[in-house]
DNA sequence: CAAGATTGAGCCATCAATCTTT
DNA sequence: AAAGATTGATGGCTCAATCTTG
């Protein structure tokens, strides 16, 4: 293929960071439903559950966290529910709005799962890193991240509380 | 089962990279979706077929680089040959396998969508990065590379404690 | 009407079973 | 029998449309 302009040495450090990445997830998620019957997903339904307060979320402030959309939000949620991880609660304060609550089982599956995940991730990537290699790494997707979210398609970067989005030209 | 003492600054570091490289991923295949009508598993197989001599790998070769399953690959390679990507032909000199091999019209969408891509990798990450960075970047990637390879389902693997269980009753 | 969330149709991905060739 | 690849059923995800509340 032809890129002309392109320093090769950021060519190569982009494909070694996109491939190892995807080998990653990957291999993530099986190693979860191994051991845990859970995905990927529901375990990080669980762990934004469990951090927050009362252990509950608004679905879009969720699914905001999650990066997914709102209608896979609602598919992975029911999925939890009907298998009594979560409940979903009407919300008091607005009407149109829904909550994910985490359930005592819920719970339990999180405690009983994070041990082994935690341990496969750091024996297969952090374990491997000294202090310098760690901290390069924070910094270079710490800011990732906030140029990410800087350029978000409805942006406004700084909204810590309740929702953003824009629906510009849409319905 | 010994809780591992989880230093804090690994597993933020951990988790901002996990994070962002979700949102880059996704964001990732919008972008390519918008300027190009190739969804990124598109452009990956377009890419390696490129690479390879005479634009042709063994369906099993492009599934193992693309980590993807051989019925993903299978369901992939159609769709793509529907849109005149690619052509799907016999292997001469093993006649159970088939081979993947790009079209000019391939090629070309290759070639129209590679540059915008690019430059957008360029501009949302590499860009942002010093020549350290970039070089840690590569230094700490390839290593895991290597690291998931070496342990690949196949190979001896060593898990974590806990043995692997064989929990085959639930899809 | 706009925002929060769900629904339904259709596309994509996975697992187990199958077919063919070695 | 084992390896390469596809098929069929089923589950998961996205888009556009819809319902309800602000």
């Amino acid at each position: 293929v032809t890129t002309p302009a392109f320093p090769p040495d950021r060519l190569a450090a982009w494909r070694a960071y996109l491939e190892s990445s995807q080998r990653l997830l990957t291999r993530l998620d099986d190693e979860l439903r191994a051991t845990s019957d859970l995905s990927f997903a529901d375990y990080h339904v669980l762990l934004l559950l469990s951090e927050a307060p009362a252990g509950r979320l608004r679905m879009g402030e969720l699914a905001a966290r999650l990066i997914f959309s709102p209608s896979r939000l609602t598919y992975q949620i029911n999925s939890m529910q009907r298998r009594g991880l979560v409940v979903r609660e009407s919300c008091v304060r607005d009407r149109r709005g829904y909550e994910a609550v985490l359930t005592p089982a819920g719970r339990d599956a999180l405690r009983a799962a994070a041990t082994p995940h935690l341990a496969w991730v750091d024996q297969m990537f952090l374990n491997d890193l000294d202090e310098a290699e760690v901290a390069w790494l924070a910094r270079i997707f710490t800011r990732l991240d906030s140029r990410l979210r800087a350029t978000a398609v409805g942006t406004a970067a700084d909204t810590p509380e309740e929702g953003r989005e824009d629906a510009r030209d849409h319905g």
